[in-house]
DNA sequence: CACACTTACGATATTCGTAAGGATT
DNA sequence: AATCCTTACGAATATCGTAAGTGTG
């Protein structure tokens, strides 16, 4: 005996169970009535037993058909929730998104779209990871991250990078600072001999003010080295010195007692972008987080062009 | 989406999402690799959604299938129940047989094959209901019991009959009794005119008695009536009279005081046979029990040729 | 170029509806 | 006569395997 039955076998049997009448269970079917007749037929065939006692008069279940409708509704309720868990997921009622993301991102951009994602879509999980460029990419390869929102990084072309947005530099500068007056934008070269306050060396933050200023021929130099840009945003407001920062990175902690001075010459551009895995369609939700994520990263740091 | 999945269907899945590999897949289900493919190509396009990410070189389980897996799982185990739930019935490995019998039969004939029964099926669950031949009927008639065993009735047309054996009477006598050492069968009309221990009207034991006595122009007036086959053997082996009893009922009782003797002229004989509902097939198990009741008779009353 | 999945296509099998048949009330 | 299930049969559909196609390492 070999049972391989659909869910539309199941159906018929359930619908000729409940009504014990061929004509109504093919009704209910949208089925002719000897399509039902031949279905059942061939459902005991495969049973290897009746499964209804019928006449032309009467219809009933034998003591298998009995055994077999229990087990029927079971099946057929089983087939309803893993259909049901599927949409769900499919269409935003469930799931998960994980996201990895520079700090400077993750404290701008994707707040943001965390927020409108989870007002229109509050069953799905969201998870964050807010890391460095290297460890980003890493989450992604081990699939433990969906996406990450990261600069650009060629050591990594295993996996899949698509630009979203590139953001310019500006310098941090106490309000008090002299620079802080100047109309137009400041070059590299202006601000190469202030005190300057970065971030490690493995940080893209650290790595393009060092290649900004390599170009003018000057070493970069920091006074102070700081984990924390909202530790860099309090020093420059101390008056400890000055910080030059990616657009983003310089959102992150505003301070009053901080000005912002575009940096020029060269216009330098951090470019920022999502990493997926190579080969590996994005979930549902995750497409729908990516769309957020752009939008908020063009209100963020519109283009240079407009 | 429109999910409307066979078994073998479940199977290509769950193959295809273990290997990874569509022609391993496909050896798994005894398939071709592109008819594997054909069926993953069908299933996505009616959940609406890919369900492998693949290229020709790397095949992997999308979101969506993720969650799909754990329910297809779920699935096929509860189709692999439920097939093994039919087969223990159809192969007598669980079910129930309800049985209503004639109080001398279930003193009798039951318990013999009930036991035997039990040997060779012990996850068969039984039950008995012993009752006077209307209850029996109606028990049949209510669904209440898959068969009885009980006297013929025309007065229930609408139920099945299938005779198994007729007992003749006999009658049973203290062995103290003049007539208990008498060579030869004894005749309807020598027991007549002594007194008669017997069971109420209803009962089949009464019923023949009566018709007996009348095929000689006598009436039957029985001295006792009891409700019990135990009682009245009692109290002939107490010397309080003598009952014409059925093969069956003079066996349920025996006493070293009783002497039984064969009444004839008439050679009346008690039909026996089962009752089952008309138009309604006996479960597996109910069957293995005919048969089984059937060989039980057949040993207690030897048919009176043999 | 070897391997892996997809597409094309013809053969086979299955499923379905219409029509006719048989049984029961 | 009306109702109900089964059988017969032709048409539409689905499924499968072989063979060719496409892409990747």
């Amino acid at each position: 005996m070999l049972i391989d039955w659909s869910v539309r076998d199941l159906d018929v049997f359930l619908a000729l169970a409940d009504t014990l009448n061929f004509r109504r269970a093919a009704e209910r079917c949208h089925l002719s009535q000897p399509a039902v007749s031949g279905v059942v037929t061939r459902l005991e065939r495969s049973v290897g037993s009746r499964l209804f006692d019928r006449s032309t008069r009467a219809v009933q279940l034998t003591a298998v058909g009995q055994v077999l409708l229990d087990q029927v509704r079971l099946l057929r309720r089983q087939a309803d929730a893993s259909a049901q868990a599927v949409r769900d997921v499919v269409e935003l009622r469930a799931g998960r998104v994980r996201v990895a993301a520079l700090p400077s991102l993750a404290a701008t951009v994707v707040p943001r779209a965390f927020a409108r994602f989870a007002a229109l879509h509050p069953a799905v999980r969201l998870e964050m990871a807010d890391t460095l460029s290297g460890p980003a990419f890493d989450l992604v390869r081990a699939g433990q991250v969906d996406l990450a929102l990261t600069a650009a990084n060629p050591d990594y072309a295993d996996l899949h990078y698509t630009p979203l947005v590139s953001d310019g530099f500006v310098l941090l500068l106490p309000a008090s600072h002299p620079l802080a007056a100047a109309a137009g934008p400041l070059r590299w070269a202006d601000a190469a001999d202030l005190d300057h306050i970065s971030m490690p060396r493995p940080t893209s933050v650290r790595q393009y003010a060092e290649a900004a200023l390599l170009q003018g021929g000057r070493r970069f130099e920091p006074r102070f080295e700081v984990e924390h840009l909202a530790t860099i945003t309090a020093m420059v407001a101390a008056g400890l010195g000055v910080a030059a920062l990616p657009e983003l990175a310089a959102l992150v902690a505003p301070s009053a007692q901080v000005v912002q001075r575009r940096l020029t010459a060269p216009d330098l551009r951090r470019p920022i972008g999502l990493v997926t895995r190579q080969g590996q369609a994005l979930s549902p939700a995750a497409l729908a987080m990516v769309a957020l994520l752009d939008d908020e990263a063009q209100r963020l740091v519109p283009p240079p062009g407009g």
